[in-house]
DNA sequence: TTGTCTGCAAACACTTTGCACTTTT
DNA sequence: AAAAGTGCAAAGTGTTTGCAGACAA
């Protein structure tokens, strides 16, 4: 099942309609393969050609049902929410750059044992976890050694 | 050094002064070993006897300042942010239960390692990290069941 | 006395919502 | 034709800020 087909059979199966905003909006978030948010995407819904466009207030609407509908993963960093794309997509964690905000991807099933050890220690039934671990990216890191020696000359 | 005397060398290093309210606050916050919010902590300081006061905007400003200084960790759940001792307390990660909010600390030295295993994979400088394991505690199970129970009834 | 701090009210960023109108079914 | 969706503007939330008067050093 294609995440388009997904989501038309999670809107059927609500009683909610496919209209163009909603099919636009899959389509834009579909087109890349990154993490985004409300912002960026109604940015990119913008820059389509095309007579159909979609507001703000749809922009959100839509994400927030696209959660619902298992399509999108949310995470919220520096007070806004962040998404990427999860249906089909395997279970991984994130390292975040707090200097130029990028965000690298990594799995470790290990992260997986510990949360279910964990949470049968504490008689929890864990239904998810986020693991990001901040710090600073090799780039930025790069970049900061290079400064440092300007500020020498 | 207790966490008052740290947060005096913190507030005398940078020419900030020691007022009333922010022995107030700190005061509050050191009263209990908990997780609470802004709103909280402005709710117990109201409780607390006493002729001085503290607004919100000075809640906020001190709270941040106690995070500069080292002493409390801010983690950002449902859109709010809440804080913990960090000063003297041990790396520790969290059970939240998604159902009445609570958060159960747990550590595992094993995250550690998986998050310098990875960070070194990725030439990442790592400086933090968070583990938020999401679910559902034994109480709220417990609770869950029994209302099943009552609407068969 | 000097400069920081406070409290107020207003601004803020991000997100959600009420409502009249449009669109899908 | 009925019901849901849209866009607008306005309201919400949690948090930060400009400024005049209060206070610590």
């Amino acid at each position: 099942m294609t995440p388009l087909e997904r989501f038309d059979e999670f809107l059927q199966a609500r009683g909610k309609r496919i209209t163009r905003q909603r099919r636009l909006i899959i389509q834009c978030v579909y087109a890349r393969h990154d993490h985004f948010d409300a912002e960026q995407l109604l940015l990119e819904l913008r820059a389509h050609v095309g007579s159909i466009q979609a507001s703000r207030p749809t922009v959100y609407r839509t994400l927030n049902e696209m959660v619902d509908a298992g399509l999108l993963k949310k995470m919220v960093l520096d007070g806004r929410a962040v998404y990427e794309h999860d249906y089909g997509y395997p279970q991984h964690d994130h390292l975040y750059c707090s200097s130029c905000g990028k965000l690298i991807e990594f799995s470790s099933n290990e992260v997986g044992r510990i949360r279910d050890a964990v949470a049968r220690e504490h008689q929890f039934r864990a239904t998810g976890h986020r693991l990001i671990v901040t710090g600073t990216c090799s780039v930025c890191m790069s970049r900061r050694v290079q400064s440092r020696h300007q500020d020498r000359v």
